[in-house]
This record gives structure tokens, sequence and C-alpha cells, in this order.
RNA sequence: GGAGGGGUACUCAAGUGGCCAACGAGGGCAGACUGUAAAUCUGCUGGCUUAUGCCUACGUAGGUUCGAAUCCUACCCCCUCCA
């Protein structure tokens, strides 16, 4: 019989478990026989760089292998030729054997920055699907009927706004399904936005005979603006590879409310502990301060410790305080003896994209030249010197002038 | 297969012969204010430097016109209803 706080443990930050009784139940089952639970989740092998988001859902799979169950973590390197469909209507291409090799193997090193090497099962669903072949796949498509996918959020979403929706699109769903079959996965867990599929998987599980798996969601991550989900795409991400000094920066530039959400999914620390935080701020206390708090903790995860004080030092150096950061990027640009002048300097440095937007920067007051604001976008610079250029509070470059003739 | 609706910049969305590099909103960037916060306010948000200039851009390819995102023709794609 497992101790409730193992339960509280593994429940921790998920959205919903579905059925919950039966998890428990199930769970009290293998603790008492000794057995290991078969914990699935699914990864799609075409974002490369994992980012925090992906992180709420490694964390409770390690959760699981702490406690001594199976971890199983399921490259979709098949279904990733078909592309979840959540709603874009962009066509994905389909990837290469190379490159869905190629990403695993990035995701495996950023993965084992949370999981267990040792107690992971990788497995790639191409195994057993390659397999499946046209019979196979009507006889999974027939377990299912039309009425039930449109029960999908996304697709009668877009069914109603007379999006496109492919046929295809219906067997990621299935093929996903399949997995947990294939598998004989005892739980799986994925987004809330996941959930339909995770049920799919249920269900198909049912009608091939085996023991329903039970679902677990964990919330989906709102990225950097606090609006919409952690994502790529979208730019408002915080990577696990990020350099130490750019995450920092980047949970530090987070809202104060988004700050506490990042806090009770992201952070380790007791629930207890977090309430203590609040008081703080209540009373008075920069919330800037518990800000670095969550940062260090977040950097030391995926750095060192040594690493997250650095990163916390160096930005209160050149924010707080105005200093330069450290690792600016050094250009070197062969110009004529006349030199060049500032706003096509800064596109050649890679500052801005084009020199029509060097001049706008210049006109609003964005760019300095050796720390001092320029307000003429024509200012020559000369040639056979060094110039420290910045835009904005974060584009920094120095440009060394040599001459081309 | 038939009938109808639609395809405009990063997204949504106006525009139905010149005033359109294209209203507006969102997003993004920048400035002010700050805690690199958030919120708010302001500006910018095709390229070529310096041009009453040229090039690129309103699904694709042609055409009409002094002039087209706007009109015509063909084609491609999406949606709805019918079969």
């Amino acid at each position: 019989m497992p101790n409730s706080d193992l339960i509280a443990e593994l429940e921790r930050g998920t959205d919903e478990i579905l059925p919950q009784d039966e998890f428990r139940k199930r769970l009290t089952e293998a603790t008492d026989s000794g057995q290991k639970l078969r914990v699935k989740a699914g990864f799609d092998p075409t974002a490369k760089d994992l980012h925090l988001g992906h992180t709420l859902l490694l964390n409770r799979l390690r959760a699981f292998q702490e406690a001594g169950h199976e971890a199983i973590f399921l490259i979709g390197d098949f279904t990733g030729m078909i592309g979840d469909p959540t709603g874009k209507n962009e066509t994905r291409k389909p990837l290469t054997r190379e490159e869905v090799e190629d990403n695993a193997q990035t995701y495996k090193e950023q993965v084992f920055k949370i999981l267990d090497p040792d107690r992971t099962t990788i497995a790639f669903n191409s195994h057993w699907l390659d397999k499946l072949g046209a019979e196979g796949m009507i006889r999974l498509a027939a377990q299912h009927t039309v009425a039930r996918m449109l029960e999908r959020d996304d697709f009668s979403k877009r069914y109603s706004t007379q999006q496109p929706i492919a046929v295809h699109e219906f067997l990621y769903p299935l093929l996903q399904g399949y997995d947990s079959v294939a598998l004989q996965a005892d739980v799986e867990m994925g987004g809330t936005d996941q959930k339909f599929n995770l049920l799919v998987g249920r269900h198909l599980q049912g009608a091939f005979g085996q023991r329903q798996q039970c679902i677990m969601t964990v919330p989906i991550l709102e990225g950097l603006d606090g609006v919409q989900k952690m994502s790529k795409s979208l730019g408002n991400y915080i990577g696990v590879n990020d350099a130490p000094g750019d995450m920092f920066g980047k949970i530090m530039s987070v809202s104060d409310s988004l700050m506490w959400r990042y806090f009770e999914l992201l952070s380790f620390r007791p629930l207890a502990e977090l309430e203590q935080l609040k008081e703080r701020v209540a009373e008075g206390g920069n919330p800037r301060d518990v800000k670095m708090e969550l940062g260090v903790e977040l950097v030391a995860r995926f750095h060192d410790a040594g690493a997250a004080e650095e990163a916390k030092s160096g930005f209160i150096a050149q924010f707080s305080r105005g200093a330069l950061p450290e690792n600016i990027p050094e250009v070197h640009l062969a110009v004529g003896a006349e030199g060049i002048p500032l706003f096509r300097a800064l596109k050649e440095v890679g500052l801005v994209s084009s020199n029509a937007e060097g001049g706008r920067m210049v006109d609003q007051r964005a760019v300095r030249v050796d720390q001092e604001r320029v307000e003429d976008r024509n200012l020559m610079l000369q040639a056979d010197r060094t110039y420290l250029l910045q835009v904005g509070s974060r584009r920094y470059a120095r440009a060394r002038l040599g001459r081309a003739d």
C-alpha cells in the first residue's frame, strides 16, 4: 500500500487523472505485488528542442521512476510524419529517417537532464506501426466512429469554422492509441490537449481485450507572454538548452502573476514554501527578488548551481547596474576609406535585418554607439576603429572596422 | 458531378479601377515609465539610403486599361449545401 505522500507526489501538478480511483487502486495493487506500472508518454520528434512546457510531463515521469515504476519514453517517429492536428493548417513535411534519429538523439540529451537514463525505456512507434499495414489500419479505423472523432475539441472547432480537416488527421489519434495497445501501457500521460488522444488509447485497449490504461494530463504551460501556450513557433519559450543567462533573463521578464504560475508548476519547492514566498511579497517584499529565486532554481536544474549564481549576478550587473553583458559578439567589417554609415553598419553586423530597419531604429532613439545615444542614422563610422553598437537594451555587437582596399 | 461562398502582409480583417506598400485590430520591435517587470502612453512594423524614383507584394498564369488587390479568362486551393 503506497502511502499518501507518495500518491500526492505522483499526482502533483496534474490536471486530471481518469479514472482517479482506478489509478489509485492500480497503484496500490502494483505496490503490494511488487509489480511495476508501465507509464507511457509520447513525444513528437518534429520539435527538436524541448522547453519548460515539456518538462511538466517529464517531471511526472520522473516521479514514477523514483517510485520504482517503468517510464516509457515513446518517440513518435511514425506518427510524427502525420503530425498531430493541433489546429495548424500547414501540412508538415515528412521527416526522413535521419532527421528522426537526429532529433531523437537531441531529445535524449535533453530528456536525461530530468529522467534517469538507467531507468528509462525508449521506444519508437515505427516498430509496430510500420508493420500494421493497410489491413491493420482499416481494422483499427473500424474501432472508432466519425461522430466520436468530431467530439475532439480541435476537430469540432475547425469543422464549425470551416477550416479544413484532412482525413489522415483522424488517423493520428488512432495510431497514438494503438501505441498504448502495443506497449500495454498502464498509465499514459500527456498535456491536457492530449486528453482526447489518451482516451482513444484507453478505448482501443478495451477493444483489443487489454486492461485499459489510466490517463493523466498535465496543464499546458503558458509561454512568456502569459497567454498562449509555450511553444517554439510562437517564440515565447524557455528552452532546456538555453544558456544560463538567457534562461535567467527570460524568467525575469515574466509578469508577476505568471511567476506564481511558474512557481506552482515548475518549482520543486514544497507548496508550503510557496505560501511563504507569497506572504513575503504581500508584506511588501519585492516580487523581483522572489522571481530571482525561481530563476536560480531552474537554471541550477538544467545547468548547475554555479551557473545559476553566475546568471543571477550577471543579470544584476547588466540590468540593475547597467553594466555591459559579458559576451558581446565581435564582427569584422571591411569598409572603404570613407567609413560606413551607422544604419548600414547595424545591418552588416546583424543587429537588424535591413538597412531600412537600421535607420528606423536610429530614428526611434534605440541605438547607442559606444554607449552614447545617436540620433543621426548617417553618422559615419570610421575605418580602423572598433565601435560598440547597441540596439535596444538587449542587442549588442562590437564592430571592428577594417579597410576594404 | 451540380449550386453557392471564399483565398489580401506574421495572424485576423477592410478595401471592389487611380487618393493602395494597401484602413483597423492583434502580435512583434523601440521609446517613456519601471523591477530588463506587468499594466499604461507614444512611435515604428516590404526592400533598395537619401529617390514627385525603382523593385517586390493582395491564391497562380495570362488579358483589358494610360492605370488593377479591384474588371475579364483559365487554372489551383479551402468551405457549405445537394448528389
